[in-house]
DNA sequence: TGTACATCAGTGAACGCGCGTTCACTGATGTAC
DNA sequence: TGTACATCAGTGAACGCGCGTTCACTGATGTAC
């Protein structure tokens, strides 16, 4: 074995690694992924370029591992904006969750992009990114359970596309299996279009649409939510 | 004046400056649009780097270029594919136009990102853009007109809440007055929800979600699109 | 507890690359008379 | 139609910058006995 868990070594590695990703992550925040720099982030924690390389074997690796903060900040989020509403509620339960997710959107803009905007040309996310990369689904998902046990009253039954339970057996056989396909559909449609929602109104593809004021984009981003709501055959 | 319309500059100029603005979209086809270099483009035509600039003044220029040109392309595809169907029919209309519009990010990714991706930091689009932009929302609000038409018989009047007059506002005077507003908030929404919704299938974001053949992402796309046209209110 | 060796953190220089933009200059095209 | 001048397109070198990554090296921390 290499060293104990309390070692100065192993403290002053976990210290440095944290300094070297929070230097990244408002290197993000000013300039965005794509200005992303080692040798910014070593000028900035005034030691050698090289150094850096002690913590990370390179760019794309700092980069993941940024990444993975990110969904996990954002589902951590969301987790703990869902766990502070009345369980009982779904229509508040599901506020809470989109609510959040666009809230933490507007307060880490370029974090958001990191995860949700243009994939980095080159890079491939690695598998340890999937597990963060979920929590907002799980939480969804976990919803739409009491969704389709509310809803059981008043079920219409639609017609089948052929092809759509293949289409959706990926996220099928991850989802707790109350949840009927046609409102499985509908939720990764919700998922789906509140991250265009939230990429509009940050992407600026709003202007000259929406008044650009705080309190008219909440006013409309609310709205979308009604909606959303009332798609998912929740009453409100 | 300077030169006549026909004069050899005149076309030469035509032809090179067409010839830089190829190169530049194959450049983003391959790498994206970060990945778009002057110097790149000025090797792969064969002459010297400052000669790109008796063409656009500045890199951000080219950008801007692109940007206009990619939301033309973009616009042109959905006005055809909207004009080959049969005018009457609000649904069938409805799906050419969301159906084009993914139809062409699916083929011209790069482009698709480079409109409506990650804002490139420090880049603000100039007013050139807005015209170019605004055409396949021009198509759905020439739609939401005769949708609103349509509903006049079963309209479901819903409690309007305050400020989403004034939020809303910016579109509303854009927008034909026929169309309630109730439908333009669901409208923005579609329409958001339609990027959000390419977006993640472009992104990967659809990875472990829909299964990864053409013919699952188009039943998954299709089911989405019918969710939207009930959420108009349209009957189908 | 003390010593010998192994591991690790950090340095500074260097490699090799690419970029946007400017500038003085040459030769071709266009214009005015 | 022909000449004198103005404009334009394109060149090649240079400026000044930044980047990721490697490598041999020094000094500190940790480990085995």
């Amino acid at each position: 074995m290499t060293e104990s868990a309390g070692s100065i070594r192993a403290m002053n590695r976990e210290r440095i690694t944290e300094a070297i990703l929070a230097a990244a992550r408002e290197q993000i925040a000013a300039d965005g992924a794509s200005g992303l720099s080692l040798r910014a982030i070593a000028r900035e924690l005034k030691m050698a370029s090289s150094a850096v390389y002690r913590y990370f074997p390179s760019r794309d690796d700092l980069l993941t591992q940024l990444i993975i903060d990110s969904y996990n900040s954002l589902g951590a989020a969301a987790e703990e904006a869902h766990g502070q509403v009345a369980h009982d509620d779904v229509a508040t339960r599901f506020r809470a969750i989109v609510g959040s997710v666009r809230r933490w959107a507007l307060h880490n803009r370029h974090e958001y992009f990191l995860i949700y905007g243009t994939p980095v040309p080159g890079y491939r996310a690695p598998q340890d990114t999937v597990g963060p990369a979920t929590r907002v689904s799980v939480l969804l998902l976990g919803l739409l359970v009491d969704v389709a046990a509310q809803r059981q009253e008043s079920a219409p039954p639609l017609p089948e596309p052929v092809g759509l339970r293949l289409a959706i057996e990926p996220i099928a056989q991850f989802a707790p299996p109350q949840i009927p396909q046609d409102l499985l559909v509908v939720g990764v449609g919700v998922l789906s279009s509140l991250l265009g929602a939230v990429s509009a109104e940050l992407g600026g593809q709003l202007h000259n649409v929406i008044t650009e004021t705080t309190a008219s984009r909440d006013v409309f981003f609310d709205a979308l939510v009604e909606h959303w709501l009332s798609g998912l055959g929740v009453s409100h």
